[in-house]
DNA sequence: GCCGTTTTCGGCCCGACTGTTTTCAGTCG
């Protein structure tokens, strides 16, 4: 099987990484993280495209795609084989200390025999660090700090609820200051990237930034202080959160939004246009090269439309196709999307009631609050039989109709009759069509086997795709975000026939899940696959997840025409009618 | 190694902080 896109970008990865630790050339070492970022966000599979297309993609050059032809073709890269045979796994290790940069971690490989965690360990121990010149003994305590916060730092990125709740501690404690003026929470938070890694907090005051720093740094969650400066703090607050706090006047406030939002890649790229215009882009301000006359800095669409942008939303900023879409320069129209949003939902097709074991609350409860959230219309879909202990059987759902026909009287929302199935073993489902028959709406989602392999997987969601009662796959990596990883899939199989059955694809609500992630949702919306957003709520409360949802349906480029769930309900119907129709 | 509103060569984003440096390299975001 050829390799998706995702192992094609961690081998040029991998390669960046050890061409940047053999001290090679820093334009040879961007070249290939560009490449990766390139093909992981290219919209097909590399694999399906004829080799010599391959350069087509923005980002691959003739040695990039040479050794992304050579994985497709032999499954290696000789490459990468001979960069790995000559840079211990030890050294690569040691740049994940804070810290150690490529720079340090060669120098105490080849000056000190350093090749692991543990011989660096050792050589603080001895006292050997120090006698490297520029590294001494406040170094050496640093190092020693930062192998203890490698450990914390494993625990990895949090989810993003996770890190949003701290992050508000943060803005509220520092908006209470009088001498603040403005603040807001920029980073991956804002970008609504599904896990974050650190917080970062912009604020705007006319006075002396010294004060709100050092109140900053001495906040109750603050557990540590790594950088304390007057224009810039780092702490870590509770749970190994790192979060950093910048400090600029009002006037720079749209600069340093749009420094301070990211992402790296996306900075990078508009900075890069700013110089073709003979200007230059700071935290500060947009301003002339020639004189330093500062062009735009007061707010975000200031300065984007001096560089000929129209206002990128947070959540494109991620350096994948966003820069070109908002391009006006000459009077161009951008093609940036009309992106879903919150309000544009209408509906919810994936919950559960009390009737399955796991639901929180009755089916009239769930019912009157998706009724209060002002949907038109909310699927009640129970688990089924095959998850043990939890699911319903045929009579089960038969005795439900009751309490739906209830739920429909009470709050007159249209309660649909749903099911969330099992994808069993070989992609069959729980029920017979006799009995599939007779609900609204079918979600099908794979809850165990979760450790087969890509082709698998893929095969039993085909199977699943391709029964004319299901009409959309839930959470269909089966991520846990900050719990497991999900299992893999082949994206563009399962598109292909998401397009040809009329089957849509989830993306489900729960900030614990937003699954299918954006570079995949992306895909889907492209391939002209409908996403259905959706709470998968298990309790009232949870409703409100849709707001998750719709926002992170934004990094996958969706328009409201994309998602089902903000159409009306007869296209909903209709796509479930047509299916049954065409394969029934 | 890639790329083009300075185009097929000569560039390549920008600044804060730290440590150990008498002027800067490394790291980070």
């Amino acid at each position: 099987m050829a390799a998706s896109n995702a192992t094609l970008a961690r081998c040029l990865e991998e390669i960046a990484e050890l061409l940047e630790l053999d001290g090679q050339d820093r334009f040879r070492v961007r070249a290939y993280q560009r490449a990766a970022e390139a093909i992981r966000a290219a919209d097909v599979d590399l694999a399906r495209l004829p080799r010599e297309e391959l350069t087509t993609v923005k980002g691959l050059g003739g040695s990039t795609a040479e050794r992304v032809a050579e994985h497709l073709d032999t499954g290696r890269i000789a490459l990468l084989d001979e960069l790995r045979q000559r840079i211990p796994e030890g050294v690569r290790a040691l740049t994940r200390v804070p810290g150690v940069g490529p720079a340090t971690a060669r120098r105490l490989h080849d000056e000190l025999g350093v090749g692991s965690l543990d011989e660096l360990r050792a050589a603080l121990a001895t006292g050997a660090v120090r006698t490297l010149p520029g590294l001494g003994a406040r170094s050496e305590a640093r190092l020693r700090a930062g192998l203890e916060r490698l450990e914390a730092l494993d625990a990895q990125r949090l989810p993003i609820a996770t890190a949003w709740s701290i992050a508000q501690e943060l803005r509220a404690a520092l908006a209470a200051r009088e001498d603040v003026a403005r603040v807001a929470c920029a980073g991956s938070l804002r970008r609504l990237r599904e896990t974050v890694g650190d917080v970062d907090v912009l604020v705007a005051t006319e006075a002396d930034p010294a004060p709100i720093h050092a109140a900053f740094r001495a906040l109750d969650l603050v557990d540590e202080v790594l950088v304390a400066g007057d224009r810039k703090s780092s702490v870590v607050t509770r749970r190994g959160l790192q979060a950093d706090l910048r400090v600029v006047a009002p006037d720079a406030w749209g600069a340093a939004l749009v420094y301070f939002t990211g992402s790296k890649a996306h900075n990078v790229r508009i900075r890069e246009r700013a110089l073709r215009r003979g200007l230059t882009l700071n935290e500060y301000g947009l301003s002339r090269r020639d004189d330093g006359a500062v062009v735009a800095s007061r707010a975000e669409e200031e300065v984007h439309a001096a560089l000929d942008l129209a206002w990128i939303a947070p959540t494109l900023r991620e350096d994948a196709g966003e820069v070109e879409a908002a391009d006006t320069a000459g009077g161009r129209t951008p093609t940036l999307p009309r992106l879903v949003r919150p309000t544009d939902l209408c509906g919810d097709l994936h919950g559960h009631s009390d009737w399955s074991g796991d639901g929180r609350a009755s089916l009239g409860t769930m019912a009157a609050a998706a009724a209060d959230r002002g949907l038109a219309y909310w699927a009640v879909t129970d688990h089924a039989a095959g998850l043990p202990q939890v699911g319903l059987d045929a009579a089960g759902f038969a005795r439900r109709r009751e309490a739906i026909a209830a739920a429909r009287e009470t709050t007159g929302l249209a309660v649909l009759d749903g099911v969330e199935l099992n994808i069993l073993a070989q992609g069959a489902v729980d029920f017979d069509a006799d009995v599939l028959a007779a609900f609204d709406w079918c979600v099908a989602a794979i809850h165990t086997g979760l450790e087969h392999d890509a082709a698998t997987q893929t095969d039993r969601i085909l199977a699943a795709i391709a029964n004319p009662f299901v009409n959309a796959i839930g959470h269909p990596t089966g991520r846990r975000l900050g719990q497991r990883p999900g299992y893999e899939i082949e994206l563009g199989a399962i598109l292909e026939a998401c397009a040809e059955t009329g089957t849509a694809l989830e993306l489900n609500a729960s900030p614990s899940r937003l699954d299918l992630p954006a570079e995949l949702a992306r895909r889907a919306v492209t391939a002209g696959v409908w996403l259905v957003i959706s709470t998968d709520a298990h309790a009232p409360d949870e409703l409100a997840n849709a707001d998750w949802g719709a926002t992170y349906a934004q990094r996958a480029w969706a328009s409201p025409a994309q998602v089902l769930t903000c159409q009306p309900l007869e296209r909903v119907r209709r796509l479930v009618a047509d299916k049954r129709e065409r394969l029934g």
